[in-house]
DNA sequence: TAATTTGGTTTATATTATAAACTACTTTAT
DNA sequence: ATAAAGTAGTTTATAATATAAACCAAATTA
């Protein structure tokens, strides 16, 4: 009847983070603080989350000397999302 | 850029309640139990939250001997249903 | 050089979800 | 009649989660 909702992307910082990625080869801290408008004491926890479950790499470099993180969305990340997705299908029907 | 998701809808086993309530006219404890899959308590648990909210109203009486809980989504319920999938759309886009 | 800003992480707390234990009663078996 | 088992839930204890607040290190600005 109701499928599964993968409760890692069930969040909507995680959520919100992955559609993000989605849209884009990679996408810094900063930017991703931006876009979702998250706390970044909340955004490091929830991307280091999705990176601990696969779904998200995580780069630590600088740009000139400042720190900068960078995240990229994984094939396996792309894949779950698909799944959650599929998933809320059974809840929600064609609505959205 | 994303739309708040109502954090009582955004619940796995309610957003289940509220979905088969949308396609019946009511449905008993015991239903809603069956077609969630949900544990006894914590179904009992989660109507209460939906039913504090006004999503839902809940009625106690006696089917022969038998307590019967019976549920119903309110019109405040289907439109924070629909507000809910609405939302969804932000994250999603119209993969669903 | 002192304050402020940037880019974060860690930690403490509040909220949430969930199962386990319990209540109250009915039905069935002895 | 009484004991055992089942039904329909509620309450409570615990684990997991989300979140903000506090913190840290380095860079920039005054």
């Amino acid at each position: 009847m109701f499928k599964e909702l993968n409760p890692l992307l069930h969040s909507e910082l995680r959520l919100a983070v992955m559609s993000v990625l989605l849209g884009v080869e990679s996408a810094d801290f900063v930017f991703l603080r931006e876009q979702t408008g998250a706390t970044a004491g909340n955004l490091s926890v929830q991307i280091d989350k999705l990176q601990k479950a696969g779904y998200i790499t995580i780069e630590k470099g600088f740009k000139g000397k400042m720190p900068r993180t960078t995240c990229r969305i994984t094939e396996e990340g792309i894949a779950a999302f698909e799944e959650y997705v599929t998933a809320l299908r059974s809840y929600i029907g064609k609505r959205v």
